[in-house]
DNA sequence: CGCACTCAACTGGTATGACCTCTTACCAGT
DNA sequence: ACTGGTAAGAGGTCATACCAGTTGAGTGCG
């Protein structure tokens, strides 16, 4: 048998590659603009061996952290300027160190995709859509009952949606509201408030026309306005 | 000097490994679903060795290609429903293998982001937009320019509304646009049709408002029926 | 003197082969 | 039938040597 005896058991060097680069770019040890060490030294410091380091190098790369380039040192980016959604991913575990803003940007960026995907959703599948919010009834007052319905229901409007495209920006999105939605929903204000805008939605979807827009949108804006309450406190 | 003789020059490693693996997937030698045969023999079928093989697997699964697990075989994924945007640099370079209808989806997803885009834009900072817009004016007849042009136009928008994460999403967007845009402007119509909208938006701006949005909706809309038209030529 | 070329010293990229660790499934013991 | 150990196969890591673009300083020629 195998006993940990540390609380944080060896990272494993991938991990530790990853941690190492990203708070570093973070806290400005390496800062954007500047050339990274060279490889091989990089693996020293760091205390790992190249071809690992190299894996990690070009993942974050493909994210949009480093710029590589045969020959030349290998760049840290402005990763506001340069990097994509895949950002998020990596970023969402290091979200203490991100300026608290950053999550009202999110989340007004999602006031104003939800609704055009839940317009889209309905007026494509109404009776789905109804279906699944119904089942919003029986949820537990629990924290990740809501976290993980509350994520199906975005991605199943996406779905519904018919554009592939809305799903692909949504599972970007996926670590970071993971993360953000279980603070959110273990305040029983966010459960609360989550329980009215799926009613809502519902009446909405049986009122037809433009009302599902306002409503997802106006439900949106409110849970903005709750984080900023809740996160205050 | 160096001369090269074929019109493909020696792929290097990592970009074959991306190329095999990619084209394996899209036309069906790697079903989504099924594994992925193991790391040593993938590297002797397509001729390389592990490490770069491993970059680019690597690189891959953060696209949402694949997915890797210690242990486990690496599976292919349904790209459409685990993958992020990230997909979409990868997939420009395949464009002519994909469904037509994705370039409507893809643009009709931008006719429903610029027009917040552009309005966030236009209440932060009205008359720097007025200004970049002004250069309009003095483009070359040239598909080279309009597609610099109008990139830059949109990536300036995306700045100037002062939510970063709409900047990470054009990113994402980026080489498939610049591949759609070069497409696009090779026509005489679409640079033609260009020109009224920057005048539009012009006009909009001045007149205040919320004109900007509808200006820049109606502007993408027109683009998608003129592409269809365009493409069914 | 000035331009162009060469080449050395960076950098990242690839190759090889050995070993570690995790997952799984099979199988023997209970 | 259940439990526990074990072996095979997958990905993960390491060490080392060498290949290949990039750059700029140095050198030769005009």
């Amino acid at each position: 048998m195998k006993v940990i005896l540390s609380a944080s058991p060896p990272a494993r060097p991938a991990q530790l590659v990853e941690r190492r680069i990203i708070t570093g770019i973070l806290d400005g040890t390496y800062p954007p603009g500047t050339p990274l060490p060279n490889e091989r030294q990089l693996a020293e410091t760091i205390g790992v061996a190249r071809p690992p380091l190299r894996e990690t190098l070009h993942r974050l790369a493909t994210e949009g952290w480093l710029t590589i380039a045969h020959g030349k040192p290998t760049q840290v980016n402005d990763y506001w300027e340069k990097g994509g959604m895949g950002l998020l991913s990596t970023l969402a575990k290091y979200i203490d160190t991100l300026p608290p803003q950053f999550v009202t940007h999110l989340m007004e960026v999602r006031s104003r995709l939800l609704p055009i995907i839940a317009g889209l959703a309905v007026d494509q599948a109404p009776d789905k859509v109804y279906a699944f919010l119904e089942n919003a009834g029986k949820l537990d007052d629990d924290v990740k009952a809501f976290v993980d319905f509350d994520w199906r229901l975005q991605l199943f409007l996406a779905t519904q949606s018919r554009n592939p495209i809305y799903k692909l920006i949504l599972n970007d999105f996926s670590l970071m509201f993971e993360t953000l939605a279980t603070a959110y929903f273990s305040h029983p204000e966010g459960r609360a408030a989550s329980r009215h805008y799926y009613r809502d939605l519902l009446a909405a979807i049986q009122a037809g026309g433009r009302r599902v827009e306002s409503v997802v949108m106006d439900a949106m804006d409110q849970s903005i306005a709750l984080w900023e309450i809740l996160k205050g406190v």
